[in-house]
DNA sequence: GTGAAAGCGCTAACAC
DNA sequence: GTGTTAGCGCTTTCAC
């Protein structure tokens, strides 16, 4: 077995507690003289002693450890496909963690189909929820929460504002989307997004895409809203694709959509930026590695975690972080996949 | 606080035995009558008690919990840039880890410069350590775990055999690189490397390049070896680029080098693979992002990750996992990046 | 200056 | 069937 205090103690001739003062300076009401001091040093170092973190952290109730939630109805998250949504969010959170002191913990638990039991098991000081489709079974399991927690991409007030949350500015993220088209001299733009949930990001993102649309001048319906079901969007963008499309441009949930209509519309014949211009959200790292670049609403994936982990530290020591709602704003970066459209003059 | 075991059995007017038999059926030598058992389910669903898992763990002196350990001298891990490298081997590392019912922790200590009172602090009851450039201090604070440990691309030897290991086919992987270029017609191969440390991965590729460039006929020597210092890579590649490349073709030690070289090249209107053909080397999802995609030998990260942790799983069990040392084949995808060199005809 | 006691939440072993 | 004891490794409190 491990070496323990009680053995360091043993071997020093004293006794445990003046071990922990001296290795650990914890005992603070113990004095120890500088020989007796040494004495443990010295035997601690002699037998290879190492702190049991874990032991510590059971007797003071505190983990210095933050799980992270994964949505209930998602996969496992995958960092090596698809666009590095989860990647950059995975990175902020880190960077905070670290900065606290605190590790991260990916639990099977806390991101298979029942997190129920995970989110209270004493392992976590913290946890943070990230989802952008959040469902009701989702909801009471986070109520049920003992232990500070924030949410991402979900504002508080969906959960009775019992949580801080972080999340970015959809609606001015959208509109900057649509001025840049529209300044290029696009009129027909359509949105497209990947699923639909009553609530949350996805419905902000298209409420504000009718919005602006309405206030640009060009108000939108039905049609103009490109739903592609979860688990087959390829075919839906596909059907689109194939009537060659009604519009000059589209808007799109995130950047993995976007890369999917770049991809299928390639195989169509259909050149992008030429024929259609493509603008996606997040703008990770991935818009520049694609062909052509994308073109994307930047969402401040990092920070956002990064921000995320500053509220819920806050929260573990028992404050009330002001502000407790956070909405960072979103920002456009101009790549490749938007142009000006083939039958219309550009417009200034 | 949070309610525990014996706020239920005092509830339920019984021992805290008697619930950790009812509740989680642990105390296995004790019977309990249904009537009895029913109570204490009553019980902790009002009290809406939940086990502590953290407590459990300290009791039973297993953690359920994989630490990653990153090599000193690294910066932290990044997903978000750069090839998918580190994202493909944590997707192995996740997935494996879930399999087994374990979490898996990222912990600022064991990722740190010194990772040495992180790795005994009896948080994790194992360990997976993956570097591609290991140094002495490395080996040295490794070799003082108690607990057990995994080696991704570091050979059990370099260890004392202690611990079994995980890696790819090094020699194999060139010898695909130099074959498919060969084939193509190419006879003037450089081979670039990003950083160098005495032993390891990086050394092993270069061996090889040289082995195989020699059995294929076209034996290198030093200017043949394109070695770039970590931090200031672009600098290296740009004189090399700038004279005029004096290969056709180049091999690359990973993905991110290869991309790093494309970009430079397009720059001084250098063609890939045009003028100049290039491999990487991992082959993960970011190869297909990149324009043109790109030619890479393929290392399988996934597996190499879910398979570090299947053997550290035996070991956790106190098996001898077998084979100890597991070296796992490497692949060619071809795509874009490599083609017939322009001064030299096809060769099949 | 130093030590003894007590307890964090859980459960194996044993007694009744 | 059910309860008591004891202990995982650590640290706070208090007595000496």
């Amino acid at each position: 077995m491990a070496v323990t205090m009680r053995d360091v103690a043993k071997k020093a001739g004293v006794s445990p507690v003046v071990v922990s003062r001296v290795l650990h300076g914890r005992a603070s009401t113990v004095r120890v003289s500088p020989s007796t001091a040494e004495r443990v040093r010295q035997a601690a170092q002699e037998l290879g002693y190492r702190c049991n973190v874990f032991a510590r952290s059971f007797r003071d109730g505190q983990t210095l450890n933050i799980g992270i939630l994964h949505g209930i109805g998602f996969a496992r998250p995958v960092f090596s496909q698809g666009s590095r949504y989860f990647a950059a969010l995975m990175d902020g959170l880190i960077e905070g963690a670290f900065r606290h002191g605190y590790s991260v913990t990916l639990c099977p638990k806390l991101m298979g189909g029942s997190p129920a039991e995970g989110i209270n098991d004493g392992r976590f000081d913290g946890l943070v929820w990230y989802s952008t489709m959040p469902v009701e079974e989702n909801l009471r399991m986070l109520l049920a929460s003992r232990v500070p927690l924030v949410l991402i991409h979900t504002p508080s007030s969906l959960l009775q504002d019992r949580f801080p949350s972080v999340r970015c500015d959809n609606v001015g993220g959208i509109r900057l989307a649509i001025e840049h088209l529209w300044n290029l001299g696009h009129r027909r733009i359509a949105y497209v997004t990947e699923e639909s949930t009553p609530f949350m990001e996805t419905q902000e993102r298209i409420a504000a895409f009718r919005k602006w649309m309405a206030e640009f001048g060009a108000p939108v319906d039905e049609s103009d809203i490109l739903a592609c079901p979860g688990s087959r969007h390829a075919e839906t963008i596909d059907r689109y694709l194939s009537e060659g499309p009604r519009h000059t441009a589209l808007v799109c949930q995130h950047d993995g959509v976007a890369d999917a209509v770049i991809r299928r519309a390639r195989l169509f014949g259909i050149r992008v930026p030429e024929h259609l211009s493509v603008v996606g959200f997040d703008s990770t790292a991935f818009c520049d590695e694609v062909e052509p670049p994308l073109t994307s609403v930047s969402q401040p994936l990092v920070n956002i975690g990064s921000q995320a982990i500053d509220l819920l530290v806050r929260c573990i020591r028992g404050e009330t972080p002001e502000p407790f709602d956070l909405v960072l704003p979103c920002g456009l970066d101009v790549r490749g996949s938007t142009a000006t459209p083939a039958s219309h003059p550009k417009v200034d």
